[in-house]
RNA sequence: GCCUCUGUAGCUCAGUUGGUAGAGCAGGGGACUGAAAAUCCCCGUGUCGUUGGUUCGAUUCCGACCGGAGGCA
């Protein structure tokens, strides 16, 4: 009796923003007899809902979701404690015989689930406080300097400028007295918090993706952006230097919200935030092996959202899923 | 009509005391293990408005012309 546990089957669907995931992931949620989790860094706070896209009251009605409004949005949250808490989602979607649908953007919180957590904590606000303060005293290349001499590896791999990832190598060195290179090792050996069949959305052209980001950001500010980026800096969280303070959207539209410039102005930056963003998560996703690729534009023409679906479900059942 | 300023990368502008040019933004590519919608790295040839002249050599000096801004009439 050597693996009494078994690792529960999904399927994710990943992609860049606007790219049509959302969608597609309810589509499979509702012929499957599935539950959605969103791996979604901006849904998980409350209160951010037209500009994280949140799925509707409507569409969380229809399918149950998980990991959307877990924290408030002046909290601080984590990869570490959403693959903690996404694991459990998924055990128990999968214990209760249903199928676990992942979805989301955020390309660390599914190399979290797949790769099988973190192991120990090792964060601390106090220390990282301690480093960043070394960082501006000393300098980026001081404290890349001190990483170079307990973690070599980790600060070869990490640029001097990086300061957040070289702060964070050494944090976990300063708690736990092991180097960061030592507990990659460790979690790349643990066992995976999910079996997971990973569908991309892709775009060739990217005309057509810039297209669908130029009519969801417009949507967005009809269905009320700016009241809702308002309500949000009454609350504070601009404030909080938060992570949700981050957004796309809401940092872009602030501006406005404060009467610095032109609504005009401000909707170009967050369609221009937003490209960028979606590249990024291009770069993160193409170098991902374990992803299956559907073509949203073959040769230009844009296939129909029946399509995708049809080839989703094919390639599902060709892996031995959702017989 | 006259005078002044101005015309350099998709945009905003540097610069070359004459030896064919460089920043920011935009754009493109990449990295990513507890902040990740974050953070970071790499990538700059463009008739230097057009056309004559001076010069070994002009985007740089001079003239004319064509845009643009302002001033005086």
């Amino acid at each position: 009796m050597s693996n009494e546990k078994k690792i529960p089957r999904a399927i994710a669907i990943v992609g860049c923003t606007a790219s049509g995931k959302s969608a597609l992931a309810l589509e499979m949620c509702k012929r499957y007899n599935g539950e959605l989790v969103s791996m979604d860094s901006m849904q998980i706070y409350r209160g951010m809902d037209i500009g994280t896209a949140k799925p509707t009251i409507e569409e969380r009605s229809e399918v149950v979701h998980h990991m959307i409004d877990v924290v408030d949005p002046c909290e601080s949250y984590s990869s570490g404690a959403y693959v903690e808490a996404a694991t459990e989602a998924i055990r128990e979607i999968s214990e209760r015989g249903k199928l676990p649908v992942l979805c989301g953007g955020t390309g660390l919180y599914l190399d979290g689930l797949l790769r099988g957590g973190y192991g120990e904590n090792y964060a601390d606000p106090a220390v990282r406080a301690e480093l960043e303060n070394f960082a501006d005293k000393e300098g980026a290349v001081a404290l890349h300097k001190r990483l170079a001499q307990v973690d070599p590896e980790s600060a070869a791999a990490t640029h001097p400028n990086n300061v957040k990832r070289v702060i964070r190598a050494l944090e976990i060195y300063l708690i736990s007295g092991k180097t960061k290179t030592e507990l990659d090792k460790l979690s790349q050996a643990a066992e995976p918090a999910v079996d997971a069949l990973v569908f991309g959305i892709r775009y060739n052209h990217r005309e057509v993706l810039y297209d669908r980001i130029e009519r969801r950001v417009d949507q967005m500010l009809v269905g009320g952006l700016v009241e809702e980026t308002e309500r949000l800096w009454r609350a504070g969280v601009f404030e909080a230097n938060s992570t949700a303070a981050g957004a796309i959207g809401y940092k872009e539209i602030l501006p406005y919200v404060k009467g610095y410039c032109s609504l005009e102005a401000a909707a170009a930056e967050l369609k221009t935030a937003t490209r960028r963003y979606a590249k990024r998560q291009m770069t993160w996703f193409y170098a991902k092996p374990y992803v299956t690729w559907i073509d949203a534009d073959p040769e230009g023409n844009v296939r129909t959202f029946e399509e995708i679906v049809n080839i989703c479900e094919n390639a599902c059942k060709d892996q031995g899923f959702l017989l």
